[in-house]
DNA sequence: TTCCAGGGGTAGA
DNA sequence: TCTACCCATGGA
């Protein structure tokens, strides 16, 4: 029988924990969002190798409940270790404040950073965010949820107490799979390659891949850095460069285009990237959100 | 069938 | 820096 383990964490002000919904990685694997009880569920692979399945939810107006089911035992270190992992998923130690204050008289975007919104989920770990990126590309967003679905679902270590959860398969796992995983049951197409060198590079070649989930990096030189991944292009660096938190780039993509085209441009076709881009040009460090928090409610 | 999606790599100019 | 072409997959 698994055992429930539960803390409490403290959150900024304002915050709005359904903010984690405004961001699509809330429904790609082994992530899941319940929409009776508003709380996010997840499978998650401990430093030790044991999986355990996380349900996390608003506790008050000051704090978040998080509840860890285990088969096994869970000591301090495995709690400070799920902790850490929360926290940074949930993106609570940005200081948003110079976004907020920019925003809070904009029509659309001030009832959203006004409610605490911003907060965009992130994985715990880099290659995760890297590899469900590299399924954004060309490819239309159903089949990304799919594709992940089945990466988790064909290496991802399961949750003992319900084997068909599974938590998000580490480099180690990914550089370990027999490519025909990947062409027979996973089926990225010509992503197969890109996921599986990173995970290579990972594992074989010392690629320190989550050195750069660090905000202190300077900007450039990280995104020339992400640019350098096999599969990671302007739109997939400059969402990378939001999860890790810089906003100053925005990621371009048909989404991106159809959005503002018919916001800005009357629908028209033939508005170039740059032209678009300009729109958020004066939203300096803080474009990437302005653009996201500008389509208002319907969000993604 | 053909097109194309929350693009990217490559070659050639 | 820009353009043209190719790329696996699977739904429309």
């Amino acid at each position: 029988m698994p055992s429930i383990t539960e803390f409490t964490i403290e959150t900024p002000h304002p915050y709005c924990f359904a903010s984690v919904t405004d961001h699509g990685w809330v429904a790609l694997a082994p992530c899941s969002w319940d929409v009776e009880t508003g709380t996010l569920q997840r499978v998650e692979r401990l430093a030790d190798g044991q999986a355990v399945r996380l349900d996390m939810g608003e506790n008050n107006e000051d704090s978040l409940r998080i509840e860890v089911e285990s088969v096994d035992p869970l000591n301090a270190d495995h709690m400070a270790e799920i902790r850490a992992k929360v926290w940074h998923m949930l993106k609570l130690d940005e200081d948003l404040s110079d976004f907020y204050a920019l925003a809070e008289d904009h029509a659309t975007i001030g009832p959203m950073v006004r409610a605490g919104r911003g907060r965009l989920l992130r994985s715990p770990t880099l290659f995760e965010d890297v590899v469900k990126t590299i399924c954004t590309t060309n490819i239309t967003w159903s089949q990304t949820k799919t594709m992940v679905a089945r990466l988790v679902d064909t290496l991802g270590t399961p949750y003992p107490a319900n084997l068909t959860l599974r938590a998000f398969p580490t480099a180690q796992q990914v550089a370990d799979a027999n490519p025909v995983l990947f062409d027979k049951a996973i089926r990225m197409g010509y992503r197969n390659q890109y996921v599986q060198n990173l995970a290579r590079s990972i594992v074989d070649d010392g690629f320190q891949l989550e050195a750069l989930d660090d905000r202190n990096l300077e900007p450039a030189a990280l995104r020339k850095a992400l640019k350098s991944i096999q599969g990671v292009g302007d739109y997939a660096a400059n969402t990378l460069m939001m999860i890790v938190g810089h906003y100053g780039h925005l990621a371009i993509d048909s989404e991106f285009r159809a959005q503002v085209r018919a916001r800005y441009f009357d629908g028209a076709e033939t508005v170039s990237d740059r032209e678009m881009a300009a729109v958020y040009a004066d939203w300096g460090d803080w474009q990437y959100l302005a653009y996201w928090f500008d389509q208002g409610e319907s969000g993604m």
